[in-house]
DNA sequence: TCGTTCGATAACTGATAGGTTATGTAACGC
DNA sequence: GCGTTACATAACCTATCAGTTATCGAACGA
């Protein structure tokens, strides 16, 4: 997972827009006019976003006549949320208590040796 | 979890200084001098990052004499994390599989629809 | 009190983002 | 062939970003 990759794609989730071109996507294949449809917003926008989106990795595009249906793409959502894993213990409380107890552990440990 | 802080929190992640300043701030609270030390850039382009992070919420800044350590903020990230798990079920394996059961009984009612 | 260290702020610059309107292009339906 | 639909591209505008240098302010240490 090389950094360019998380560059473009926490870029790419950071609008609201394309956020919700995502959720839509989730629910299963569109093409652009569908995906336009729910947004105040020219056509042409929605193109820019689909772009980047797409640069990003985070859909891909086929073609069937004059429409041009998206897919959303998995793979970089993943890595950007396996890059996230690595924050998880700071929020779990598990590991909160984990870390209570360690400092705990520390207290008694200079406790011990200021009677030392 | 409001969407402006999705907006935030990506965009704060989207840069690998950022990242960086992250990272190491997971292994305990650092100033300034500190978090700049590693990084070929100016010590106001690290406090620019210092405060993206921190109006993104994913940091906090105390006091310290003239120092002004840092120090990371679960939250934010657990609310992104959050926003992913929606996704998770596209890179699960055992989804597709199960998306795959669910194809082949969709294609199985329209044959016995069909047949009734 | 005076120099030093830590860090924030200001002012500037070039690049990029996100939107617009206007136009181009490819495939369809007739 | 010809209008229509679906979408992309171009040109433009404004705002924001990411960096710079220079400067300021607050607190420490001698």
């Amino acid at each position: 997972m090389r950094a360019a990759h998380l560059d473009a794609t926490f870029a790419a989730l950071a609008d609201p827009t394309r956020r919700a071109i995502l959720a839509r996507l989730a629910t299963g294949e569109a093409n652009v006019t569908e995906l336009a449809r729910p947004f105040e917003m020219s056509q042409p926008a929605i193109s820019k976003h689909l772009k980047v989106l797409e640069l990003a990795g985070l859909i891909s595009r086929s073609r069937d006549a004059q429409s041009r249906p998206c897919r959303i793409e998995a793979r970089r959502l993943k890595e950007a949320a396996e890059w996230m894993e690595r924050y998880r213990s700071l929020w779990n409380e598990r590991f909160d208590r984990l870390d209570g107890l360690l400092e705990e552990m520390k207290t008694k440990e200079k406790k011990n040796a200021r009677k030392a």
